[in-house]
DNA sequence: GTCAATGATCTTGTATGCAAGATTTGACTG
DNA sequence: CAGTCAAATCTTGCATACAAGATCATTGAC
């Protein structure tokens, strides 16, 4: 077994959780999980450990690990944050952006195109994720860009029930036409308030969902 | 030895580097720790995992933690990304915040005056973070207001450094002053502008000292 | 039949052991 | 005398061992 083991195993278990394979509220048992990767459970918790920093898992002392569920009033202000800081890259990127990333995300906004006409939500998805990774690596700044990115990936599993609303995705992409429109012509006030709005109306929209949600995944977890 | 070594010696270590014991790129031996809080290397090594993930320490595969030592271009980025969440907060916290918050926001104001008062940076320093920490609190945001604090946190190692420029102080405190006054008046524009910018003259004011500390303390990694 | 208490079982948290990669030291070559 | 290669040493990363807290089940009481 060549490589080190922790950065591999934190890569699968994110990817699970944020493809939902791992669903949140569910718990993750070590000697679990150790079994299944064929490692000991040290890497196991050192990885488990990384993902509860980063804001995936949460680790009750004594009790064990959990993919992170988030309540009604932390999604609503996760969301919120989500908003703001979409909206301070739309800021920066439009004042910034060079050629390569006007490009860039030209290509993730035709890529999200070609998921509307197909009408895959599945497809869309990892499309709509890829444009606003370009609007953040489009401010030029890494730290914000990563920090954005890490936000992202932690309200995917929620953001991931939300395409599933009818309709919802051809208006996410007319939402980001306009996002787009004011990224190329500079106007990076109109481009913050058009992406604030987009992000909040997702929040807004998932709550009567995620409140399901939640419910469905805390029978999940008294029964798992 | 009750209760859990991890989370303590977490906290130990947070406060070294964030007070400063700690100098940015300084090594982190897990033996030698290990020895000092008298634990095995597995606690140590799970402090040091969360401190990595936090952004106070890197670690380096098979090479070992160091305290994190952000780069110019990196700590430009930073006091950016700070700004614009500080910015965000203003806003948010004109508009929502009650009478609770307001009478901690004028405590932690009066408290920065008494610092100034007695011309003592090291007084001076921690009343300056409560300072902010209360708008963070006051936007009613949880989830915005924690990570706040994680960054300011990571930055506090750098900015402690700048309280040392002369006059620096009072500027700061005259800026309380404005922000604090536009966020009782609900003016949340006004709050987030001046805010902004509070945070960014850091920033800048801080590269020459930082290129100096930056020098000094690659000095450091590589003698210790 | 429900609830509480107690012991068995399971899981986590920490310590220790060991192998592989990194660093250092010292000798040797040009 | 500087530079390079190699072996010895040190450190990390993972595996395993063990103790203490948490969970669960069984039993007994009401």
């Amino acid at each position: 077994m060549r490589g080190e083991a922790t950065p591999r195993l934190r890569e699968a278990l994110e990817d699970d959780i944020v493809a939902g394979r791992l669903r949140p509220g569910q718990r993750l048992d070590e000697v679990g999980l150790a079994e299944r990767f064929n490692v000991s459970r040290t890497p196991i918790r050192e990885a488990l450990i990384q993902l509860a920093s980063s804001g995936l898992v949460e680790i009750r002392p004594r009790r064990g690990a959990f993919v992170l569920l988030l309540g009604p009033r932390e999604l609503i202000e996760s969301f919120e944050l989500m908003a703001e800081i979409e909206a301070a890259c739309a800021r920066l990127a439009a004042r910034r952006m060079g050629d390569e990333d006007r490009a860039a995300l030209e290509r993730a906004h035709h890529a999200c195109e070609d998921a509307v006409r197909a009408g895959d939500p599945e497809a869309y998805y990892p499309t709509n994720a890829a444009f606003h990774a370009a609007i953040y690596a489009a401010t030029g700044n890494r730290v914000l860009a990563a920090e954005a990115l890490r936000l992202q990936r932690r309200l995917q599993p929620y953001r991931r029930l939300q395409l599933r609303v009818p309709r919802r995705m051809d208006a996410s992409f007319a939402e980001h036409e306009a996002i787009l429109a004011a990224l190329l012509s500079g106007d990076g006030e109109a481009a913050a308030e058009a992406l604030h709005a987009h992000v909040l109306v997702q929040g807004e929209r998932f709550m009567s969902l995620i409140t399901a949600l939640q419910d469905e995944a805390e029978v999940v977890a008294r029964a798992g």
